[in-house]
DNA sequence: TTTTATATTTATAATAATTATAGTTTAAGT
DNA sequence: ACTTAAACTATAATTATTATAAATATAAAA
């Protein structure tokens, strides 16, 4: 972790921003929940275990500045909330998300399955494509099963 | 259009709902305005011209019906607002979307580029795909051309 | 046609998420 | 230590959306 908190306190820097201890309590907590994706207010509530004195606005400041130098992806699942998603270190792509309708569940899908798509795009509409949102909605494999034992 | 209207007027009653004159009014819109991607507000401030008493909640509640019906599709670029998106009729799938993050345009892709994906999803990773959002960013065509003049 | 029950609407208030502001604190560079 | 800019807290303001109450419209039953 601390190796992670390294190379974004760099990334920070390079661009001449400044790795606060309220910036660093906030990617603390992003990367101990890496599975989850969590909303600001989330993200508040757990950063100020560590500083309770944050204010929520620095939470959102922070994530949004993690946004533009492409640390978290900001996604939005459609339930009125934006969450904010660490890349995992290296990824060139933003990972897919399976969202299950039954249970709210959310996994994760770290293969690129874009890439004969984005080619696609790329060749027959002429869009560079830079990133990409991909969000499967339907039932996961949990809730199929409970679905069928409770139909029998 | 009026074909359109008929249809759809035969899918809220087959669920016992009515298509009263503001619900008309609010679905004419959208059928105007096939190809934009518009706000609950833009929605308001369209519909206002053809029945001004309306209000701002029943076009909310007027959009969120047609959604769960399926005949429009809720969709957020992560700007804060949701947009609404009529379903071309028939359509199986969800359509994508191409954003351009220079001039904010937004594309439409009908074919369904994800059919080797869900497969790929369905089979892999046992998740019965539903439907699904996809959306990518990058630069459309028109603004390419205009960079490449700029910097020249 | 009148009555009745229900769905829907308007107008407005309430809520929830996010952003902006003012004044204070912190930290880096001189 | 001194200066300057960035960042912070606390709070107010804004924006999008949803809920509520009273009024209206609609379809079905009498």
């Amino acid at each position: 972790m601390e190796h992670r908190i390294d190379r974004i306190k760099k990334q920070l820097h390079s661009q001449s921003y400044k790795l606060t201890p309220q910036r660093e309590a906030t990617v603390r907590v992003l990367l101990e929940r890496e599975d989850d994706h969590l909303s600001a207010e989330d993200v508040y509530l757990l950063v100020k275990e560590k500083a309770p004195e944050i204010g929520l606005a620095t939470v959102y400041r922070t994530l949004e500045l993690l946004s533009e130098l492409k640390i978290v992806d900001k996604i939005n699942f459609g339930d009125g909330v934006s969450r904010y998603d660490l890349r995992k270190e290296g990824a060139k792509h933003f990972h897919h998300h399976l969202v299950c309708t039954e249970c709210g569940s959310v996994e994760e899908i770290e293969d690129d399955l874009l890439e004969d798509v984005e080619r696609i795009v790329q060749n027959e509409w002429g869009f560079q494509v830079k990133d990409h949102r991909l969000t499967f909605h339907g039932i996961c494999k949990q809730c199929q099963t409970i679905t069928v034992n409770a139909s029998s």
